[in-house]
RNA sequence: GCACCUAUAGCUCAGUUGGAUAGAGCAACGGACUUCUAAUCCGUGUGUCGGGGGUUCGAAUCCUCCUAGGUGCACCA
């Protein structure tokens, strides 16, 4: 597709002497207003270099540069050039590339067939799956279809959760008061009660802990009857969150958990003595990363059993060598920065060079009206009864609003769990925020139904108009405000999907769906489509059509569904 | 105590690498369906951009100090 912005930094490259091409590009930027035009140039650097003043500058530049068929305008408001583009010509490169691309346009070839991991979700085995989790998968989700999009060969890790000491604990609960029946009738549940009990009555009993740490060590060194408690745990355990992931679409290439690198691990400890990186401490074994301002990172406890970071550098050694990945990316919480600064020095010190291509990303906290989600203490809203609520909700609203639609259920489904997800996508990652059962129900202004229904509105005009893609049209007949900041936004959307990608930012793209389903409202209210003259007809429901197009690939992006009717 | 993150309208948040008058949604009030899906659209207004100092032609954005909140910092993950 034809890039405007290229085409404003070489006109401005010809009329202007003294400043290379990179430099020309990092100051055009976009006006605040588009009645100011597209593309605007500021010329206060000019007048260091020229000694002159900037609006006398921007004058003079105006003259020299040649508008051709791309601008309609070039003009200078004081210090600033601003350049207007030729509406016509962004209309036809805009509906031409989405007509050819149709739901490929967005996608490049950036990755170039590049591998690129992507660990997300990683809920922990026995332990409800809640509202806190959501972040991680859809966050996850998004980031590794956006990379696909760009044309990376993507991996999906789900790094479960399945070991630790708290499988000491739970092994050893199950062996006191543990009933096989009663857990497999509602096993996440009453796992949790027995590890809520053991913990509460581990504070009064000392001995109980050393049981847990037993029971671990015992899993570690292949105690037959300690694997197979953990097996089915871990079995029935992913039974559950695999009707979580279902509601939301989401499969994974690997459940390699923490389990699976459990006899990796010796490696890991020889490498790090070898290349002299360990040190005894206070009975346990560490590496000091006080020289890079970090606290130390404990790899080996003193009893020999190991801990979540050396399951990770040996977790990131296996991916190098099973995948050389381009990029190795970790969707978790912020709450362990630390954790991840460390796990990377630690690699990077020994001496691999792919250390950087890890990358953290980190997410805020998600707590509740009365406080910070607890599992052990039963403050916890779960991710299931979130998404089944908000598919009941849209069930009713369809109910009342339109009865006589078709497979009702799968509607109220893909909108009910958009709207959570979509919510979820919304603000930036890093913002902590508070769960609320009014702002997950709220399917009205800047919400996930809001941009399916102006997908289904979309649909409904090109089924009603008997939209032919293949029909030639005038594109100089879209000439409308309403018409051209629509078409201005699809013109934008590739760029706000490799912004997505290069900050690891999902909301970059949500935000630009909402802003394309608004500006397609406006249009739609504004402008007749159906009952217009039929060359204009033609015309408007092609960018119907490119409208549709963006929002759907928008959307599935995200991960979100965009039923046609709802 | 040390480190990192956050602070923008009543609420929830945008604000592109420093740039032209700081924007949305929600909430409130008023208006638009015999006409393409009213989960829509239009109108009405509110800001010490947490505070001080600095850099700059120009700061919500960069630096610095302070305040408030959050998170992390050795045998949990």
């Amino acid at each position: 597709m034809l890039d405007f912005k290229k085409e404003v930094v070489n006109s401005l490259h010809q009329a202007i002497e003294g400043l290379e091409k990179e430099e020309i590009e990092s100051l055009v930027e976009i006006p605040p207003n588009y009645d100011m035009g597209d593309y605007a140039f500021p010329c206060f650097k000019l007048a260091k270099i020229y000694r002159k003043a900037p609006n006398l500058i921007a004058e003079e530049v105006v003259e020299k540069i040649e508008k051709g068929e791309i601008f309609e305008r070039v003009e200078n408001v004081g210090p600033y050039i601003n350049f207007f583009i030729n509406k016509t010509k962004m209309t036809e490169v805009v509906l031409k590339a989405i007509a050819e691309e149709k739901e490929k346009f967005g996608s490049t070839n950036i990755g170039n067939g590049r591998t690129v991991l992507v660990e997300f979700s990683s809920p922990n085995i026995a332990k409800p799956f809640h509202i806190g989790h959501i972040r991680t998968t859809v966050i996850g989700n998004a980031i590794e279809k956006i990379f696909k999009f760009q044309g990376f060969n993507t991996v999906r890790l789900n790094h479960l959760g399945d070991y630790g000491t708290q499988f000491g604990m739970l092994i050893a609960a199950y062996k006191k008061w543990g009933d096989t029946e009663v857990i497999e009738k509602d096993p996440i549940n009453e796992l949790l009660k027995l590890y809520v009990r053991f913990n509460a009555e581990a504070e009064k009993d000392e001995e109980l802990r050393d049981e847990a740490r037993y029971w671990f060590k015992e899993l570690e060194e292949g105690n037959e009857e300690a694997f197979e408690l953990w097996q089915w745990i871990r079995d029935i355990s992913l039974k559950e969150f695999n009707k979580v992931y279902k509601l939301l679409n989401i499969e994974f290439d690997s459940y390699a958990g923490e389990s699976f690198y459990s006899d990796k691990m010796d490696r890991v400890i020889k490498e790090l003595e070898e290349k002299n990186l360990l040190e005894e401490s206070r009975g346990a074994k560490i590496v000091d990363l006080e020289p890079y301002g970090m606290p130390p990172a404990l790899i080996q406890k003193s009893d020999g059993s190991t801990l979540y970071i050396t399951r990770d550098i040996a977790a990131a050694i296996y991916r190098k060598e099973h995948y050389d990945f381009y990029k190795n990316i970790y969707v978790v919480a912020s709450q362990q920065n630390l954790h991840f600064k460390q796990l990377i020095k630690i690699v990077d010190l020994m001496g691999y060079d792919w250390a950087y291509d890890c990358v953290h990303v980190p997410f805020g906290m998600v707590s509740l009206e009365d406080g910070t989600l607890s599992t052990r203490e039963g403050r916890v809203v779960f991710l299931e009864d979130v998404l089944n609520k908000a598919i009941e909700s849209t069930l009713k609203i369809i109910e009342e609003r339109s009865p006589e639609l078709e497979n009702k259920e799968e509607v109220a489904k893909e909108v009910g769990v958009g709207a959570v997800v979509f919510q979820e996508l919304f603000n930036n990652r890093i913002k902590d925020y508070v769960f609320s059962w009014d702002r997950t129900l709220s399917f009205e202004g800047e919400t996930g139904p809001y941009v399916q229904y102006t997908h289904a509105r979309a649909n409904s005009l090109l089924e009603k108009g008997e939209f032919d893609l293949k029909e030639e049209i005038d594109y100089s007949l879209l000439k409308e405000e309403d018409e051209v900041n629509l078409i201005r936004l699809l013109y934008n959307f590739p760029e706000a999907v490799l912004d997505a990608l290069e900050k690891y930012e999902p909301s970059f793209i949500t935000r630009h769906v909402v802003e394309v389903a608004k500006a397609f409202n406006k249009f739609y209210n504004s402008c007749p489509i159906l009952s217009a003259d039929e060359e204009l007809k033609k015309a408007r429901l092609n960018l119907v059509y490119a409208a549709k197009t963006v929002i759907k690939t928008a959307l599935s992006l995200l991960g979100i569904a965009a039923p046609n009717k709802m």
